[in-house]
DNA sequence: CCTGTTACTATACGGTAGTTCAATCACGAA
DNA sequence: TTCGTGATTGAACTACCGTATAGTAACAGG
């Protein structure tokens, strides 16, 4: 008797292009952009070479995909609203949390962004996508400061966003030495001074202490 | 008549190690990683493929001589005095001038970053040298601060090396978007709130009002 | 002048990059 | 069942990757 042949799986275009581009992501995650190729994408994927021009075009193509997905991930995640916290504290405990701030999400955007510095084709994608990033920090710190305090929020939430990026950094390079803890009173040390809620500050500004 | 053959320029093993390095970082700087090749590289320096190998053994030997070079440069940039000012407040203008503060200089930490999270050669010569780094930086907190305030300056110079880092990041991927004014702004946003130094408050923390 | 050392060139090589394309296969509509 | 659409394959293609190596040319020491 024969054995049966192995059924072909087939997708819709949707799901196929989610499959690869988790693909892409797991194989940036594991080492940056010299592991985002066709060979090793598709060997994830469990898919042949031709796929991603298919469906993406181009891995120009797959990579603007994946900046896509990161980054309405990212928004979604510091979006959510955390039980008995304010929306900036949710917003900073969304950032220290292991869902965003692991090795392999953070080493994919560090990939990301030297992509976005040296190509055009990203660097739009970026441009277009920027603003609302910052927009939606900068609402939470608005609604976090006293009122007609006459600081500029847009200001503070860029330092911030640079902040964020930076710690990103300091935990690719260097996994260990930037614990959760250390990130989560680095963040407030930078807010608090902007920020006076009520009697009591806001956040662990305490953390930078010995 | 013949014309005279153009003599062949021969450098010291020195010499020419420091111009390959210098056209590996101007293509780094015109285009990250991917730029970071043989053939661009000696076609830059105007040099035949071979010289790479036999003076570096190969890219990866390259790139860690690259990343010591920046390095160097990038400590002693930081550590200059200037006319006028304390060892932290030339520290920070150091920062933010051009010599550092650079789209090109930028684009290459930014690249040399991403290879330092993924490739274990560069990642053990990194590992080496940042404690260094953080050590000066945490000497020239420890000389602004007040004695006695129990405040860790190790932790302080972990989350300012962060915000350099992310502004450098901000500067890549869009490089108008964050003037030099405002990166020194947002540097001592960060660091005063630690700092009371005499009476008068160091630096322009005044920069993040509106 | 001779000779050894070494900076340097030129080319070859195997491997892998991204893209193209003709053929095939699975599924839904008619 | 038939047919067409579109997902999927897999090989071919050119270009480029990093490295190895044999040969050449310039310099230093004698």
């Amino acid at each position: 008797m024969t054995v049966a042949p192995p059924k072909k799986s087939r997708l819709s275009a949707g799901k196929r292009r989610a499959l690869l581009e988790d693909a892409a992501r797991a194989c940036m995650a594991r080492g940056g952009i010299r592991e985002f190729t066709v060979d090793k994408i598709v060997a994830e994927a469990g898919v042949s070479r031709g796929l991603i021009t298919h469906h993406f075009g181009s891995m120009d193509g797959l990579l603007v995909a994946v900046y896509s997905r990161m980054y309405d991930e990212w928004i979604a995640a510091i979006s959510a609203p955390r039980q008995g916290l304010s929306r900036l504290e949710s917003l900073v405990e969304a950032l220290v949390s292991p869902a965003l701030f692991s090795r392999e999400v953070l080493n994919i955007w560090l990939t990301l962004w030297g992509e976005i510095a040296n190509n055009p084709v990203l660097r739009a994608e970026h441009r277009a996508r920027y603003s609302q990033y910052r927009e939606s920090i900068a609402a939470a710190l608005r609604e976090a400061a006293p009122p007609g305090s006459g600081i500029d929020m847009d200001t503070v939430a860029s330092a911030f966003i640079c902040l964020v990026d930076g710690l990103g950094v300091q935990r690719c390079v260097d996994p260990d030495l930037l614990p959760e803890t250390a990130a989560r009173a680095t963040c407030w040390a930078l807010l608090s001074p902007h920020l006076t809620l009520g009697d009591k500050p806001v956040g662990n500004v305490r953390g930078m202490e010995t």
